[in-house]
DNA sequence: TAGACACATTCCGATATAGGCATATGATGG
DNA sequence: CCATCATATGCCTATATCGGAATGTGTCTA
């Protein structure tokens, strides 16, 4: 089996850096598709390939205007993913004392051990 | 060129449902391979690959203890996605209202167009 | 030192990329 | 209807998986 398709959710989707850099671009507002990959510094493929992965997980939506297609972030798709870290956000806030504690154990090894 | 190692960053490393796994049991302490495994229904062989990914990246920490091989959690490396994640926040919650209405726009196409 | 137990690594096969390039599809204006 | 501009898709290559099976390495303990 070969790694989940980048359209399986938000997560794979997410992966990937251009992905990422072109949904904050879309943060500004709505942008056609040329623009998004002139400023990007990518090709007009590339960039029509990754809005097809992150329309298809829900992260962008595409309306027609005239000859162009402008593409809007849907940034409720990134809720299953800021949810599931933010699981972990105790942990480098409140805990932050006794994390650094812990993980100045394991790098010691309590029992002796190299952290890798 | 192919997709990006799963080793490149946390959002790679994080992409694989069973990683996310590791990373939630782990939250509960740290834990030899085995139980992982274990827990997880995955084969043990399977159970190391992973832990290895998620220790390049650095979610991950070792600490040896006896035979075993405890693994715990270093959640620091999940604070660029979360921080990366917390950029769009914004626009699920404060301007929600807006959102909706901009979703409504986008799906009805305001020059006619379907969402798709 | 040998045996057992815990874990890591290697080899394999099947698959899904990301990117470049060429080309098809779509909508607009004349 | 045609030329044009904006996008989308298809094809190809190289690569990095994920999973299974077998095997290597490391660490006790008798």
């Amino acid at each position: 089996m070969a790694r989940a398709a980048t359209t399986s959710d938000a997560f794979n989707a997410i992966a990937e850096p251009q992905r990422r850099e072109i949904l904050v671009l879309l943060r500004g507002g709505e942008r056609p598709v040329t623009e998004l990959a002139r400023d990007l510094g990518m090709s007009q493929p590339q960039a029509s390939k990754h809005l097809r992965v992150l329309r298809e997980v829900g992260l962008v939506r595409v309306r027609g205007a005239g000859k162009q297609r402008l593409y809007g972030l849907d940034p409720r798709g990134l809720r299953p993913v800021h949810e599931w870290v933010g699981g972990f956000e105790k942990f480098w806030n409140e805990t932050f004392d006794r994390l650094d504690e812990y993980v100045r154990d394991l790098e010691q090894g309590k029992a002796g051990e190299t952290t890798e």
